[in-house]
DNA sequence: CCCTGATTCGC
DNA sequence: GCGAATCAGG
């Protein structure tokens, strides 16, 4: 694979709103983070910062990158428009909602969410305080390694997968293998 | 160990 | 220019 133009804006995209290297890479595909990080030198952008740099020790006098030839033919002249957010379907009005409601559907309400059934209390518990510290990743941000536990409702924008570190072999972290693998003993409720 | 970006240097 | 290997952290 090579930096077309195409690959490169992309790039520059996830880049520019905090992507990292490697989510980069499989974005893109067919190039390692460190062909990303490597090309992302060679244009200049390394540095995300905007104006306040870190108290790094510059010892190479690096004025300012400036002419870059460009052949007119071009319709983006500005560098860098703004970090704009994804463009979003619908489901705005909601300047601030501090204080949201709790929107409890009715009749069948969340798809199957394991929880909210009778498992061990304990493990319910151990969810309920983890997922306060979860670390409320998008699905573009899983990988492998992260709990794949989803929160939320999913037809809200209070959805996020937990993204802890998994426990090896499992999908989940701990806390959620805890309730997302019941030895299916502990349901012995068949009548109702 | 998992991850991050930064740099080097042979190609 | 490219990116694997390596470095230097978190």
């Amino acid at each position: 694979m090579s930096w077309t133009d195409e690959r490169v804006e992309l790039l520059k995209k996830m880049w520019g709103e905090g992507q990292s290297a490697s989510q980069i890479a499989k974005e893109l595909g067919g190039v390692t983070r460190n062909a990303v990080i490597g090309k992302v030198h060679r244009l200049g952008l390394s540095n995300r910062s905007t104006g306040a740099a870190p108290a790094k020790a510059e010892a190479k006098a690096k004025p300012v990158e400036a002419a870059r030839p460009q052949p007119a033919a071009k319709p983006k002249p500005e560098p860098k428009p703004e970090p704009a957010p994804e463009a979003k379907p619908a489901a705005e009005a909601r300047p601030s909602l501090p204080a949201r409601k709790q929107i409890i559907p009715a009749g069948q309400p969340l798809p199957p969410q394991p929880s909210a059934n009778e498992i061990s209390p304990e493990a319910l518990a151990k969810v309920s305080e983890i997922e306060k510290k979860a670390k409320k990743l998008t699905l573009m941000e899983l990988t492998e390694r992260t709990c794949k536990w989803p929160v939320g409702d999913p037809a809200t924008e209070d959805f996020w997968f937990c993204g802890l570190p998994v426990q090896p072999g499992k999908p989940y972290c701990e806390a959620h293998v805890g309730v997302a693998f019941q030895p299916m003993s502990a349901r012995r409720d068949r009548r109702r």
